[in-house]
DNA sequence: GTGGTCTAGACCACG
DNA sequence: GTGGTCTAGACCACT
């Protein structure tokens, strides 16, 4: 998988690995057990210092998102493993304010739950047969 | 309308201001042509500094959201200035990080999608008849 | 609160206050919306470097049990907000080997059990109407 | 015994191998005399590293647990070199820690002890009469 | 070689 | 002055 990190973004760098890497595994591009590049690797990969993609990976392990094969080195998690029932709450909180600006900005609700449905179709390309997978570590 | 900030969210109090107006804007709670408190009014009113109040309205001012009129200070413009042709570009950028999470958290796409429908029918509610308005200024 | 750290210890230093920033909670002597030092404050503090304390202070926040609060720093969260059901399985796995180990070491189940109140008497002496705190933030 | 080992755990690998030992020694499935699998026998069958046996090995040895005999290789101790009248202060700066997280996480004082009680019997299962078993060497 | 930890110095956003 | 981020260099434990 691709990691494109945009050093002039407002966004941390870290974050802009973890929503990348987020976003792998919910198109499928990352599957459970699937080992990502060694922290030294992937920074020197994207041109940023390890220290930075250890705390992207530290959050991605503290979330769920993935483990620490003694072997492999980083993996991805079950899926299981991510799951959050409390996690539509925290969510809520965080689109608000999207969707407020977008009915400011003359957005309908049409228009935004289609820009959804098209970014989930966009997510959903890769995801064939991902419960399938029942990875032996 | 009534400002509510929390100091311990992990979101900058300016931007919950803005936040705030937004979704005031967007129910219809803060009308065209209605007037903002002065930065010293609101800074004491919700105990907080008058910079980042500042800091808050200047945002909102260069986002289209607001005007500053001669005599009433800082008021609520025109919904049609606030249109942008080009938001859904950059909203994109900002749902898709969220959706992908959405679905590594378990989420089904109508999950996503009736959780945005309800915060759309809880911004609507205040939203009667905003198109009446066309106030002459 | 004083925060105690064995830098000869084996235990990683921002372990070691991560625990006994909890063991401060545990025994009331931290209480919810009550303020901790700043990472900088406590790192000259107790001669180490900023990051380390950081790091720890991290952790803590990303477990629940503190928050960042926009005018006093790093507080003392909501106990509620600590709480995990699921908690008790991971401490089993934890809990095991000690027991394991007490039981080739001479100890019986009682001396095991004894210890375990006695830690906990340890920890209840502060713990007074801890519930009648209701932190507003 | 069948060793069990969990490569993504954050627990090493030495001491997970070290920890199942111990916990075979407390249920009395390893008996004193008994013999361990020679480290390569081991490595290979658990498919690990030798040194990794190696080294759990041989902190078994020095904390008593086992003893080299000349013609079986590493042996089970003599329930009665484990022992060690100072473990239980050990003991207790590994369990405070666990017994703080606990309170904060919600559990109480008898939810403790009911879980430490739960694993002292299903430890105890295997382990009928180990003090018939004085074994000469 | 892997991740984990610690130190150090610097800049920024926020309030 | 606060926490947050990024960079950098070093050592260690584990495999």
């Amino acid at each position: 998988m691709i990691i494109k990190i945009d050093l002039a973004s407002e966004i941390a760098i870290y974050i802009q690995l973890k929503n990348q890497i987020i976003e792998g595994i919910a198109t499928g591009q990352l599957r459970p057990d699937e080992q990502l590049p060694s922290v030294r690797q992937l920074a020197s990969d994207i041109g940023i210092n390890m220290h930075t993609v250890n705390k992207g990976y530290g959050q991605l392990k503290s979330e769920g998102y993935t483990l620490i094969h003694k072997r492999k080195g980083v993996i991805i998690n079950n899926l299981e493993d991510m799951k959050d029932p409390s996690y539509s709450e925290k969510l809520e909180i965080n689109i608000k304010p999207l969707i407020a600006e977008s009915i400011c900005k003359g957005l309908t609700e049409s228009d935004y739950l289609n820009l959804c449905k098209g970014i989930f179709k966009q997510l959903k390309k890769g995801e064939i047969n991902k419960s399938e997978l029942n990875p032996n570590r």
